[in-house]
DNA sequence: GCCGTTTTCGGCCCGACTGTTTTCAGTCG
């Protein structure tokens, strides 16, 4: 969100502001006017405000200018007239006035757990802190434990939560929470007390990044399976520990929380628990519309005395025995957990219109891999024996180009010779295996490729990738890129934009501009699996998917094991909706050798 | 601030846990 508004500030004067460039205000709205104290469900506007802009798929020029915004379900007079204000001045004076209304310092200390903005009006209130390191004094002298409200434990919390509040805000890559959360998984199940257990949240979702884990059991007896889960090696505290629920925290800052729950239960818990809370409001709001309460413990009906949680102990609600029933009984299709984000997925169950989505069993091979020609670990005999291994039908060459010295590219001599090897490995009959040669050729700082059309010519099909000058502005590298992609020896465009999750951001670039150029010249667009690029993302994928654009699963494998990407791949297709008529190594052998000779004709 | 087959006011999703209370507010998901 930070980074939004930089970006924001930075273009207000150079071009109209996107949608999501106003989301981002909307919800720091939210936040400030929270501060503020403000009626909860004012601030909520904001937020659904926010949210119904980020899923827009219209243009919100064209929106705006046929005054049609207030035809959006969340979009009011008032909302309507800041969006407006904002997308035609840049501006608006209302966030300004706020802005300057509340010390920022306010709303850095929300980042600490337990702390909330009720709290944080009271500490500014009572003794003026208004930063977090005004906090931390406060708290070690003991200042923070006489106010009402607050006592010694808050105090140390709060503390604890200062020291901590790097760890503890950082997000993890979905490949490594996996790792952690799989053994635990196994060993809930494992457990005589336990009937079921499942892992829930964005793990679930399949989100590249997670912030913590989520465990729902169901379970006979509960406190052994507490007792076994906050004794897991590698837990460093216990934040919270109650019959139902315990939370733990390791020494990575990865936080894990368990819930457990009555067998009949499980299947509302396990689909509350996996979210997304868009997609769980939407659900909730279903339900009422049809005279069902709707939580974690259960559909039961909205009228009539008692809670949802007592209705449901009573058998007052509807049963069901798997998240399939449960979507059923509000009218809707099954949605895969990782359409779960409340952007047009309960429509389109509601419609029968759900993709029948991409599995890890589609894929028939596998482009865009490295061996150690470039900066590979394994010969192409290992590496085509690991394809073989995986069943796949061809396996797809593509080491680095000479312009990426620091990862030993090839030039034109080892190139050829790499292709004659490659001929000459596919007519011994060794593996039942194809490979496909191919490279991955760098774009230079010009949108030029490092290879000259004559060399491309030779190969079977080649991947397009930058891997320097990311600090061009934009404009400059969105023509960089459509150049390459104009070129009729590319096949396919790697790594969009160059992202690291986590670890770097990505380069400037207007990927709406590169899918319109990829459509225009029948380039595949990549979706690379490595777990720390996911890139291109899920989030274009559903829209640049419906109106053409082809992708390939790539893991951009770098040794054999690094074949197995494509699992994350997978899943971050399926994110984007996709079937697997949208990807191309879903196909034959015989008709993607069609497919890659009629691209390069 | 938004919304409406209960329609211009009075609701707005719901429950667990913690710490501080002595019946509950705040935070979190």
């Amino acid at each position: 969100m930070r980074g939004g508004l930089e970006v924001f500030a930075k273009r207000a004067f150079l071009d109209a502001v996107t949608k999501n460039e106003i989301a981002d205000v909307l919800n720091e709205i939210a936040v400030l006017l929270e501060l503020k104290g403000e009626n909860p469900f004012k601030t909520r506007a904001y937020q659904t405000g926010a949210r119904v802009l980020e899923a827009l798929e219209e243009d919100i020029g064209a929106l705006i200018a046929d005054g049609r915004l207030e035809s959006l379900k969340g979009i009011g007079e008032a909302l309507a007239q800041k969006i407006t204000e904002l997308h035609t001045t840049g501006g608006l004076k209302f966030f300004d006035n706020l802005k300057s209304s509340i010390e920022p310092g306010l709303v850095e200390m929300l980042q600490i757990p337990s702390l909330g903005a009720k709290k944080i009006k009271v500490l500014n209130a009572k003794l003026g802190i208004s930063s977090i390191a005004q906090l931390q004094k406060a708290c070690e002298e003991g200042r923070v434990a006489e106010l009402d409200g607050f006592g010694e434990k808050s105090q140390e919390k709060l503390l604890a939560g200062i020291r901590n509040r790097i760890a503890y805000a950082k997000r993890h890559l979905n490949a490594d929470a996996r790792e952690v959360a799989e053994p635990i998984l196994a060993g809930l199940r494992a457990l005589p007390q336990v009937e079921r257990a499942e892992h829930a949240g964005s793990l679930r979702r399949g989100l590249e990044t997670v912030g913590d884990l989520d465990f729902l059991v169901a379970a006979s007896d509960h406190e052994p399976v507490v007792e076994w889960f906050v004794t897991r090696p590698g837990v460093q505290e216990i934040t919270a520990r109650g019959e139902t629920k315990a939370s733990v925290r390791f020494a990575s800052g990865l936080q894990a929380d368990l819930r457990i729950v009555p067998a009949a239960q499980f299947f509302f818990a396990l689909h509350h628990f996996t979210g997304s809370k868009d997609h769980n409001v939407q659900m909730r709001q279903r339900a009422l519309a049809r005279g069902l309460s709707m939580s974690e413990w259960g559909l039961v009906p909205a009228e009539g005395e008692g809670t949802a949680k007592e209705k449901a102990e009573q058998h007052a609600g509807i049963q069901v025995k798997s998240e399939s029933e449960l979507f059923a009984a509000l009218g809707l299709a099954f949605i895969a957990p990782e359409l779960r984000e409340g952007l047009g997925e309960i429509t389109a169950a509601e419609a029968g219109e759900l993709p029948r989505l991409i599995e890890l069993s589609d894929l028939r091979g596998a482009f865009h891999n490295h061996t150690n020609a470039s900066d590979g670990r394994a010969t192409l005999n290992e590496m085509t024996a690991a394809a073989e291994a995986l069943g796949w039908e061809y396996f797809g060459l593509a080491d680095h180009s000479k312009a990426s010295f620091q990862a030993n590219g090839l030039n034109e001599e080892r190139l050829l010779k790499q292709i004659g090897d490659v001929q000459a490995l596919n007519t011994s009959g060794r593996f039942k295996t194809h490979v496909f040669t191919g490279t991955e050729c760098d774009v230079l700082k010009d949108g030029s490729l490092d290879f000259d059309d004559a060399t491309l010519a030779q190969l079977d099909y080649v991947v397009a990738s930058v891997h320097n000058a990311f600090s061009q502005s934009e404009d400059e590298m969105t023509a960089r890129i459509i150049r390459a992609l104009e070129n009729p020896q590319v096949t396919m465009l790697g790594h969009l934009t160059g992202r690291l999750l986590l670890r770097r951001e990505p380069y400037a670039v207007n990927v709406g501009k590169i899918i319109d150029a990829a459509l225009a010249n029948g380039v595949i667009i990549e979706l690379n699996a490595n777990p720390w690029r996911l890139d291109m993302d899920w989030r274009h994928w559903k829209r640049a998917a419906e109106r053409g654009l082809m992708c390939s699963i790539n893991p951009d494998a770098h040794d054999p094991a690094g074949l197995s990407h494509v699992a994350h791949g997978i899943i971050a297709a399926r994110k984007g909706w996709l079937t697997k008529e949208n990807v191309l190594n879903t196909r034959p052998l015989a008709e993607v050798q069609t497919w890659l000779a009629k691209r390069r004709k």
